[in-house]
DNA sequence: CAGTGAGCGAGCTTCCGCTTGACTT
């Protein structure tokens, strides 16, 4: 047995460790968090100082009693949890529940994986700092009486198993808010004049543009005309150097924020796939708040860079964090080995990798330089000056491995002012020949949506969540249905260009997409109800700077300087005092809105949210005639939709004509349109209006995709019809009636046998409960029964 | 992947932050 148990987080770092600190220590991982309150709402006893009641959650059994069993036999135990506030609670944690003793029990800590900062903490050790495990159980109590009370008030106001938090719910207020921006904005236009001059002798051409704008076409127009006549010169001529620094290594958000830009990644891939590298040991710790580098990684990527480029390109740097509440117990994300450029593994690893490698070995390199040329063009009808830019790089440093990109980047902007443009040498009063001209309309631009990594920016500025977190938020207000990911279509927009052509000003008008969206978040009604409620009801604790303003006080608490009970009280006595008189006064939550009156009927139109989502409806309850009812669509909202296209929604399903004999309809689903024949859907081809479908076209469409689906069968066993091979998303598999049954690896297709078949779909319980789940749910369907319970 | 949308009411839902598996048509 050994003498010295250290217990680290995770088992990733216990295992490197395990490799630094040889026979002595024995190093088991706690898995994060060992303890938490237990999950009823006599957690916490408020009249009795917050007093918590905490239990051993049952996955967390087993590394507890074998912890415990380890901890009795070691003659010190080592308590290595990170420094910060969770890391000290966790430490008391298992202080408390190992029954550890005072004098055989050490605290240590340490920002870097590595040898001599290890031995160096081992040096060094201390008491829990029951200070900041204070603090902790501060944030941890606050946190449960908001959710937990604020969540039963949405139940009974808005609608069941709704849920609100000091975290989602300003997620949500930001996604809402910024919604509103872009509805209430509008686009205003403006002439954007572009020219293309020749030094002349049939020399290069360049581009030269005026830096205002024309809010009036007339005014463009003139410009152009005056331009017909006019002689063009260089009035002046600078050049000026320029240089840019690379960007600091990763954190979890700006690997977030890269990974969606380059890569495409969700939040939670991008973690998903981080996590892989760190268990191969790769990387270094991907949930981390700190831009910093280790004295050894700045060391290792020096000697990388010097090798792989040269000493020009190295410059060490090193970062300071610029995110409000940062706690910084780990390094930055970093390769483990500077001198692996890319490792094994499958493509979004690689990929992945070799952005983290890039970025961090940028990270310590030299700036590029530029030069900057700007050359000014006199017009001699007019006072204005065209300007004309070219920049020239003349060393690349950092560029030569990375180059960060922005939001901005992805934006389909035509304007290509770009950075590397070069200009023909030119001298002062040089005259010049135009060669072109023209006059675009261009317009002002809404603030641009939140993709789930622009989100997780925002919310680290705010300070609200932590990097263990970032990712699990953005998936629960997506499960919850406060938000959406998705894209939308845009609408054509016309815009109008003038151009000189034969001395002649003539214009003509373009069409083009504004306001197309890919993988945005978008508001859902339910997200604006419920954020309504809340901004009305509970100001303060959906305000911005909410968390902002608690963690001041945790901090003060963490400093000792104030006690943590008080901090809670004076909190929780006005909230609690909010939470009953809104319980007590506050009108149900509906957003019901009058559209108008049909003019068929001369019956109401309304919108609101029911019980299965936003709904339009025609005629009152208390009418003697049955109102009638029509599912808001896809970017349809509350908020937002007009009469006419609420009265359109009455239109869909519609019957198109008969296919073997059988009705084929039309109508608009969850997955977009599609048409229904007997008991088959079949979705429509993309931009086909559903509308304009005719008899001929669902036919097509029917058989097209009976045709696809026949060539998908690989196999049918004779035995039973209902079981067959077939090539799925990721190869090969067999649909048996509902449940799809994996091949086993190796397996050669035309050898597989109906007893195989069986076997399989006999040993995968999973499968089968899915399958009975897919026939039950179907059953009920049919059955028109309505049950409360949620899908999943 | 439709349509559905009352009212009654038992018993349920819910937070944030620290970890990793098990999961994947």
């Amino acid at each position: 047995m050994a003498k010295n148990l250290l217990i680290v987080e995770s088992p990733a770092k216990a295992k490197t460790i395990e490799g630094y600190l040889g026979k002595d220590f024995l190093v088991k991982s706690s898995y994060g968090h060992i303890r938490d309150l237990v999950k009823t709402d006599d957690a916490i006893d408020i009249e009795n100082n917050f007093e918590q009641k905490y239990e051993v959650p049952s996955d967390k059994k087993a590394v507890v009693s074998e912890l415990k069993k380890l901890a009795k036999n070691a003659e010190t135990v080592w308590l290595a949890s990170d420094e910060d506030r969770e890391g000290e609670a966790i430490s008391w944690h298992l202080f408390e529940t190992l029954s550890l003793k005072d004098d055989k029990t050490k605290r240590i800590v340490f920002h870097e994986i590595t040898k001599p900062a290890i031995m160096r903490a081992i040096e060094e050790p201390r008491k829990i700092d029951y200070n900041l495990v204070n603090a902790q159980q501060a944030r941890r109590v606050l946190d449960r009486l908001v959710g937990f009370e604020l969540s039963p008030v949405l139940w009974k106001k808005v609608k069941p198993s709704l849920s609100a938090g000091r975290v989602q719910s300003v997620a949500v207020r930001l996604i809402v808010e910024r919604e509103r921006e872009i509805n209430k904005f509008t686009a205003e236009a403006s002439f954007k004049i572009v020219a293309q001059f020749t030094p002349g002798n049939g020399r290069e051409q360049f581009k030269a543009e005026l830096p205002q704008r024309f809010e009036q076409k007339s005014d463009a127009e003139t410009f152009l005309r005056d331009s017909i006549q006019a002689s063009f010169a260089v009035s002046s001529l600078e050049k000026r150097p320029g240089k840019r620094s690379p960007a600091a290594p990763f954190t979890t958000s700006t690997l977030q924020q890269e990974a969606s830009r380059k890569l495409s990644f969700s939040v939670a891939r991008t973690m998903q796939v981080a996590q892989r590298l760190y268990e191969a040991g790769h990387i270094t710790y991907m949930r981390t708040d700190s831009v910093n580098l280790s004295d050894t990684a700045i060391q290792a990527a020096q000697q990388e860079i010097v090798n792989a480029y040269g000493e020009n390109y190295y410059k060490q740097r090193r970062y300071k964090t610029k995110s409000a509440g940062a706690q910084e117990a780990h390094e930055a994300i970093r390769p483990t080995y500077f001198s692996h450029h890319t490792v094994e593994g499958d493509p979004a690893e690689r990929r992945l990798y070799e952005l983290i490698w890039k970025r961090a070995i940028a990270s310590q390199m030299s700036e590029a330089e530029f030069e900057k040329t700007t050359a000014k063009i006199s017009v001699s009808t007019r006072r204005e000056e065209l300007v004309a830019t070219g920049e020239v790089m003349r060393f690349d440093g950092f560029l030569k491995v990375y180059m960060e990109s922005t939001d901005e980047e992805s934006d389909n902007t035509n304007e290509q002012n770009g950075d590397n443009t070069l200009l023909p040498p030119l001298n002062k009063d040089q005259s010049l020949t135009l060669k072109a001209m023209n006059a675009t309309e261009r317009f002002s631009r809404p603030p641009a949506r939140y993709t789930e990594a622009s989100l997780v920016k925002k919310l680290e500025e705010l300070g609200i969540g932590r990097p263990s977190t970032y990712a699990p938020t953005i998936s629960t207000i997506q499960n919850r249905g406060y938000v959406v990911k998705e894209d939308r279509d845009g609408r054509e927009r016309q815009f109008v260009v003038l151009q000189i052509v034969d001395n002649k000003v003539v214009e003509e008008t373009k069409t083009e997409t504004t306001g197309a969206e890919r993988a945005k978040m978008f508001p859902t009604d339910i997200g604006v109800l419920v954020n309504d409620f809340l901004v009305e009801h509970f100001h303060d604790i959906i305000d911005y700077n909410f968390t902002a303003k608690v963690e001041k006080e945790f901090d003060e608490i963490a400093q000792g300087g104030k006690e943590w009970t008080m901090m809670l009280k004076d909190f929780y006595e006005p909230f609690h005092q909010g939470i009953q008189d809104t319980l007590e006064h506050a009108d149900r939550a509906s957003h019901e809105r009058q559209l108008g009156t049909d003019p068929a009927t001369g019956k109401p139109v309304s919108v609101r949210v029911g019980r299965f989502g936003p709904l339009v409806q025609i005629g009152s309850a208390d009418d003697e005639e049955k109102p009638r009812f029509a599912s808001l669509r896809k970017g349809q909202m509350i908020e937002t939709i007009t009469f006419d296209e609420a009265m359109d929604l009455f239109k869909l399903p519609k019957k198109v004509g008969l296919f073997e004999d059988k009705e084929m309809t039309v109508a608009i689903g969850r997955f977009g349109p599609y048409i229904r024949h007997a008991s088959a859907f079949y979705s429509l081809p993309k931009g086909m209006d559903p509308m304009d479908v005719t008899e001929q076209d669902a036919i097509q469409i029917i058989q097209e995709k009976r045709q696809k689906d026949r060539e998908k069968v690989i196999r049918v066993f004779e035995e039973n019809p209902d079981a067959q091979i077939e090539n799925g998303r990721w190869g090969p598999f067999i649909r048996f009636g509902k449940q799809n049954v994996k091949i086993p690896k190796g397996t050669d297709i035309n050898k597989i046998t109906y007893e195989d078949v069986l076997k399989w779909a006999e040993a995968d319980p999973k499968g089968k409960a899915k399958a009975a789940a897919k026939a039950a749910t179907a059953k009920k369907a049919t059955k028109k029964t309505t049950s409360t319970k949620s899908k999943k």
